[in-house]
DNA sequence: TGTCGAGCTTGCAACGTTGCAAGTGGTGTT
DNA sequence: AACACCACTTGCAACGTTGCAAGCTCGACA
């Protein structure tokens, strides 16, 4: 049971008030009075109780990282650059995991009776839009990350997938691929980063005057190494396979490379292959991954950094932040 | 600002606590009482205070893990299990990293300001010890995962690393390998796990009556990938390089396998890779790795239920539970 | 008509902390 | 000797909730 400031006072014959003055290191106390106060805490081994403070000032130094999946390396290594952000601002982060369902989702984020004990929530949404989100009843602030669109109302950081998309393949385009596939196309309304993705894909297909080839792009359920797998592997079952692949993350390029390599294929030389995100284990495959470096450090600050203004009680309209990205080129197109 | 129960008590023409009592749905309250009550709570948006309640209550309903490094994906899938037991329990986890510093894993663990916030907690430590866990302040449960040795005092999960890396090494034996080095190996007294798997892998050579070559033992600093990678080179730059490797890791062996191919050799026929943990890279890396499989469900399950047990007053001595683990044999030594 | 109890509602206090403003005692000044 | 001021200390109330036990109203029954 740990003691309270009560406990402290009548060890040290005087008034709660007085203890908590010493704890919170006011200035204004008897060089004596703080040394007996001091010692009655060590003697008790007094530690705060955190819920009461938070209670009474209305803050808990805590804020809440909601990401769709933590054994994801791209939210993993996110969440370390969030981590590392909001340490340097004195706040703590919490992490939790929604894997995308919509009742979780709102669990954690609408209803205030988990998310009223953190100052902030850093919001990485799957299934919840716009609408959804926009009437909250918490008055935490949030700030949203991803590519779930939401029509304004809320901070929200991203990176230009349609730009980015594009960039990747024209990057298998210039290497002078002629069959350039897509493993990563989604249909459900909800998962938006697979439809930007595409949109790029068809747009840098179209600058180059190249023709579209419907069943050369992939749609999948979700953006793991199996589903990158499988997609390839009906890729290769085509009368006409494809000699480059852009994959919408490095997952699914993961998966598609495991694919290729079991059939013996050759990559880059008789399939070129790119991924999205630039996490670790696409920097240690054989070959290693061409892919697009989302820059996270960045990500992570712009978010924090919002979060921090609309705590300290910033006003101003919502914004929308895009971030930094760039092509990392390595032995999968090289 | 969201509403009080106070404010929905004025609009509702009723007491507070008759408002507290639709909130909780309790039985004694009048049909249309709690329908005029149920009215005020929606135009008002109320969300019940998380933080009033967790310091009336004295539960707040979240266990903490802490962990070193989330993006490590071995941590990251023990995450996802320990969040799925804790929510059958209705449980919230929320996730801390402390790479492992001593003074955030103090700060996190010991000192009850942050912790305070939590009902229990499920703590994997690096640096710190027994010594420094046994005191702790805090009256807040907590269970122990991992390899570091805590003498008595806390409740631990962990697996027999020793019976595992002997087992592992012995399979690359039974491959009929001569020279088998092991990856991984650590000086450093707060870091045991690298200890216990070079006592296994010791063991079982000599069982094997086969010769211990100290320079095929490496040790590394960390666990990662590129401390993996760097290894291997330093053992294929040895006279006699070695056929076989036990890595402590399945990071240290995706690392080492990259080295492995860049170089051109072929694995497993010139030289044959095991790793452990069984993290999801491990299955789609080409080949994919032979390992030592963990039974992650049944840690997170154990570690769950070991702690609501404390919550709900098990006083027993505390226990230390060994988990199951297997060996998978996969394209890396077939 | 008075009494009882069921059914429903409420006030008070407390969880542990801190903001506010007032209180205490002692010292220095005139 | 009276007063002001300073340095320090304290009591009260409040943050929003819920446990406890008491209170109220009303109908039923004798």
């Amino acid at each position: 049971m740990p003691a309270t400031l009560r406990e402290v006072a009548e060890r040290a014959g005087v008034s709660v008030r007085t203890v908590s003055n010493v704890v919170n290191d006011f200035p204004q106390v008897a060089p004596d009075t703080r040394a007996r106060v001091q010692q009655a805490l060590d003697d008790l081994g007094y530690q705060p109780n955190a819920v009461a403070r938070t209670l009474r000032r209305g803050r808990s130094g805590l804020i809440a990282l909601v990401l769709p999946e933590l054994d994801v390396p791209y939210f993993a290594e996110l969440t370390r650059a969030v981590i590392e952000q909001a340490a340097t601002a004195g706040y703590t982060v919490v992490v939790d995991q929604t894997d995308g369902d919509p009742v979780r989702e709102q669990e954690l984020v609408m209803r205030g009776n988990r998310a009223a004990m953190f100052d902030g929530l850093i919001f990485n949404p799957l299934a919840l839009g716009g609408a959804d989100l926009r009437d909250r009843p918490s008055s935490t602030p949030v700030v949203l990350l991803g590519e779930r669109v939401v029509q304004g109302g809320l901070d929200h950081i991203m990176i230009d997938n349609v730009a980015a998309a594009e960039l990747a393949t024209r990057h298998l385009i210039d290497l002078g691929r002629q069959r350039i596939a897509a493993i990563g196309d989604q249909f459900d309304e909800t998962r938006q980063t697979g439809q930007l993705r595409t949109q790029g894909y068809t747009a840098a297909l179209r600058t180059a005057g190249m023709e579209l080839v419907p069943e050369l792009i992939r749609p999948t359920e979700f953006f793991h190494r199996a589903d990158g797998a499988a997609a390839m592997a009906e890729l290769l079952a085509l009368p006409e396979p494809p000699d480059a692949v852009f994959c919408y993350n490095d997952l699914l390029a993961l998966g598609a490379l495991r694919t290729c390599l079991s059939r013996g294929l050759r990559v880059p030389e008789d399939i070129a292959l790119i991924g999205f995100d630039d996490i670790e284990d696409g920097r240690y495959s054989t070959p290693s991954l061409t892919t697009i470096r989302p820059d996270k450090a960045q990500i992570a600050k712009h978010a924090v950094q919002l979060l921090l203004n609309r705590l300290a009680g910033d006003e101003s309209p919502p914004t929308e932040i895009a971030a930094d990205y760039d092509l990392v080129i390595r032995e999968s197109t090289r």
